[in-house]
DNA sequence: AAGTGGTCTAGACCACGAA
DNA sequence: TCGTGGTCTAGACCACTTA
């Protein structure tokens, strides 16, 4: 049985491996769409999803009038995507290694309760773990999860080396949307501790919601050690214009 | 002259206006593809677009053959979009105001003339601000432009109250996109001078590059207190599956 | 004026989820 | 099975950019 692939998917496809294949320079322009029409046999409304896909991205930029211009992709693709630290981390070329420190069923702390909206009665699964890139540690780590959703998760937590790996391979949750909340701190003397720095490092603290369709998930408290790990993200474009009546 | 709008822009707002008005509980569905194109006498592309334009803000989630949820837009508006340091602590309804140290033009740093992938040579206008949140000081702010795009801006910089702003009514450029970079330090003494507080306080520091059609425009270096501001990104949705032939 | 992308239609068939 | 959203077509007209 052969996956059923939508043929916009396949243009951009194309168009995509081309991009990154150098087939075009920085500033010239894709073909205009009649032509894509015709070279894929495709439609107009076709080749307009895979354009603005890779429009998306960041691969081109669309301008009517002018044409569809390629963009230098290399300084444009940047992680805009929801993708965990320990993920991240991996992208950037280091071996991550988690130490599981405890793994607790606990009533939600009241902030908590607040942030993922649970009243504190219901039980939450508490996940502290020690995260190291390269043997060294770089982060204390903090996941709170629905007990009810998480079943046995105490047994498999401290064998696990991606949250959100076992999250979908296990409990088949996929998480599709996040918000993280960012501030700085001095590592206290406990944090300072567990990373091995003196007491006053600064510390990168993200806090996270993950959801899936609209429904928190899970709650992250993130320490990391300023240092060794720097945060990035790619935002884009405004809101559409509103309309004034 | 009346202004051209679409009519996926008319649906899409008539939408909006609907779900901010509370005229949907949290959970509800909204009319199906067919309901709406008889409703707003359009065709059913004219529909999706209206709809995945909500969708793609957080509003409403869509699911095949389960139909088109209501979230809770209080919850999902997050700023997921390009805005001004201070466009955001206004919108968090701060009394926002700028002194600017200084406005000069230098010769590009090395780490900016890299970042902006300038040569050397070229001159850059390096613009110094201390921005204060309700008459407190909560940020140093630098930002490096191309001198060449900005032309005079050393006599328009002193009372602007919105670099971006600035930008579009006086120069016609629109960012459409950015990258930050975040990190944490201790603020150093000169810093902590200007901000008024003690030396070694966390300062939490983005580094954001800003650009319009993937061409760099700006650079700029926000040094913030750390207890006074959080930042918050909400980011969504992983990118689409690759094929494999 | 010519060519580009932007909007829109009417209709078809497919794939997923709930009853 | 039925109703939902997902994909796709062929064709039309509009709006912007450039020459």
């Amino acid at each position: 049985m052969t996956a059923k692939i939508p043929r916009y998917l396949i243009v951009y496809n194309a168009l995509k491996k081309q991009i990154e294949a150098d087939q075009y320079q920085t500033g010239d322009r894709l073909p205009p769409e009649p032509e894509l029409e015709k070279k894929y046999n495709v439609s107009r409304t076709t080749v307009r999803k895979a354009v603005e896909l890779l429009a998306g991205e960041g691969f081109v930029h669309i301008k009517q009038g002018r044409g569809t211009e390629v963009l230098d992709f290399k300084t444009t693709q940047k992680l805009q995507y929801v993708t965990s630290f320990s993920e991240t981390l991996r992208g950037q070329g280091f071996t991550v290694s988690q130490r599981v420190l405890s793994v607790e069923t606990v009533k939600p702390p009241g902030k908590i309760s607040e942030m993922l909206s649970v009243s504190e009665s219901e039980m939450v699964v508490k996940i502290s773990r020690l995260t190291l890139a390269n043997e060294v540690p770089i982060a204390v780590m903090t996941n709170y999860l629905f007990w009810e959703m998480v079943p046995d998760i105490e047994e498999k937590a401290p064998t696990m080396q991606s949250l959100y790996q076992l999250l979908e391979s296990e409990y088949n949750i996929f998480i599709d949307s996040a918000t993280d909340y960012i501030s700085a701190a001095n590592s206290d003397r406990n944090t300072a501790g567990l990373l091995k720095v003196e007491e006053g490092t600064p510390i990168l603290v993200v806090r996270r919601i993950s959801y899936r369709g609209g429904e928190p998930i899970e709650f992250a408290d993130l320490q990391i050690i300023a240092e060794r790990y720097e945060y990035s993200v790619h935002t884009k474009e405004r809101p559409p214009k509103e309309l004034n009546f």
